[in-house]
DNA sequence: TCTGGGGTCCTGTTTCGC
DNA sequence: TCTGGCGAAACAGGACCC
């Protein structure tokens, strides 16, 4: 999908469309998810600062992002996705590998180009959002195809011609190098794919280890083997939070540790998994990083053991001078409990609340209300009982700043309300395409 | 006003059990 | 009983990806 996030919000307020839209977090030290290529042209882009972001595009709409909301979406995308193979591989909300000729979707490059020009326009019927695709022998190659054809596009890379296409590219092109690879390999002399498939195997393995070594000298070659594969087992469960200011008192530390382990056994128990090592992470105030971790005798998810596992790790870290982060993870996964009873007759806690609003959990770990500035958040649907479907622009002071839009209204008026106004309530998104014209899914999934 | 959150994989070192 | 060796886990840190 094409600067997913921020074409649904587009796609979703008419007021936003043509705009620069920026989606990430807001507070100060917030980086931008993904901004819109209206945005992009400013030179904005993800991973940025948000503050940088605000220096470039001071009048770009800024959205936190509703996951909720991107992930019906990208389920609907999915789904069309699965029509054409049972072989489909998410990488993420967006983005998915799908391997069309073991679902007999395809058998040469005439049959994958149709395939491919479908799904866009089912894509688009269904969703309406552009996505782009990127068809090729590989999933290294149809990725870097995909990258080629954003955005709104299709590229096909016919089989024989890979090793020309690839050659002039830039390392950095490779999924696998990033910052530090490219460095090291610019430092050695090797800027483009064609020098890497010179440099040989021994080489790049000397410079880069045997693994990435390895798998690089292949990619150079356009040799990638590796199959799509549907279904991945998740490999651990963390949380963290970056605070707003560091923390720098010891008792406020630990009962932070203390929240998130309780919020990472919430979501591991919502995954119905367990796990036997217990990882602490903590980012200083100068941004060094350090991780501590304990293996206990099995696997668990009762909060207390979390906790205190948490909690022990916590006295072998020195947090003077401040912690501008701190996170909990579980790893060592299993699907089941060996002190499964145990954790039943420690209490009968009913605390498996599943996917939930990070909001609601936040207000929920705090054991307070949300207040009541926090309850507009900006770019949140809400509805008015006069005035209909609308959404937050902003709020503050006692007010609250609504425009009223829906995804195929035409750009809305704004209203502004006081925040405990009892004839505003928070509202779900509503479909980008509206129900009944989706008469393609069908054709599709058949 | 510098730098999120949730993951995966790899590497080097240390520890532990046989 | 002491010692050595070996391999598997455990542990810590980093790179990378979306």
């Amino acid at each position: 999908m094409d600067a997913f996030f921020a074409s649904a919000e587009q796609a979703s307020k008419p007021s936003l469309r043509g705009k620069a839209v920026i989606v990430g977090g807001l507070g100060p030290r917030g980086v931008v998810a993904t901004a819109s290529y209206e945005a992009r042209v400013l030179g904005v882009h993800s991973a940025m600062p948000m503050a940088q972001a605000r220096r470039l595009a001071p009048n770009a709409a800024y959205l936190v992002p509703r996951f909720a909301f991107y992930r019906s979406i990208s389920e609907q995308v999915m789904a069309l996705l699965r029509a054409l193979s049972p072989l489909v591989e998410p990488l993420s909300l967006d983005e998915a590998f799908v391997d069309l000729e073991a679902g007999g979707t395809a058998w040469d490059a005439e049959s994958a180009r149709l395939a491919g020009v479908k799904l866009r326009a089912d894509i688009r019927a269904v969703t309406g959002l552009t996505g782009s695709v990127g068809l090729a022998a590989s999933k290294m190659l149809a990725k870097i195809a995909s990258e080629q054809a954003k955005p709104d596009g299709l590229v096909l890379i016919e089989p024989g011609t890979e090793r020309a296409l690839l050659g002039p590219m830039s390392v950095r092109t490779l999924p696998g190098v990033g910052p530090a690879t490219g460095d090291h390999l610019r430092r050695a002399g090797i800027h483009t794919v064609e020098e890497l498939a010179e440099a040989g195997e021994d080489e790049l393995v000397r410079l880069l280890g045997k693994s990435l070594g390895h798998a690089l000298y292949a990619m150079a070659l356009a040799r990638d083997e590796r199959p799509v594969v549907a279904e991945r087992e998740t490999k651990s469960v963390s949380v963290e939070d970056t605070y707003d200011v560091d923390i720098h008192d010891r008792v406020r530390v630990a009962l932070e540790v203390q929240r998130l382990a309780d919020r990472c056994v919430r979501r591991l128990r919502g995954a119905g998994l367990s796990g036997r090592t217990i990882v602490l992470k903590v980012r200083r105030y100068d941004f060094s990083t350090l991780t501590r971790s304990e293996t206990l005798r099995g696997p668990t998810d009762d909060p207390a053991v979390v906790r205190e596992a948490a909690a022990r790790l916590l006295e072998s870290v020195d947090t003077t001078g401040g912690v501008r982060l701190l996170g909990v993870g579980v790893s060592g996964l299993a699907d089941f409990t060996q002190e499964d009873l145990f954790a039943q007759a420690a209490g009968e806690r009913e605390a498996e609340d599943t996917g939930e609003d990070r909001e609601v959990e936040a207000a929920k770990d705090a054991a307070v209300e949300v207040p009541v500035e926090r309850r507009w958040v900006a770019g949140h649907d809400v509805a008015h009982a006069e005035f209909g479907h609308g959404w937050v622009q902003g709020s503050g002071l006692g007010r609250v700043t609504v425009r009223f839009e829906t995804p195929d209204s035409g750009v809305g008026r704004v209203r502004t309300f006081a925040v405990d106004d009892p004839a505003l309530a928070a509202a779900e998104p509503l479909p980008l395409v509206s129900r009944g014209s989706g008469a393609v899914v069908d054709g599709a999934s058949a």
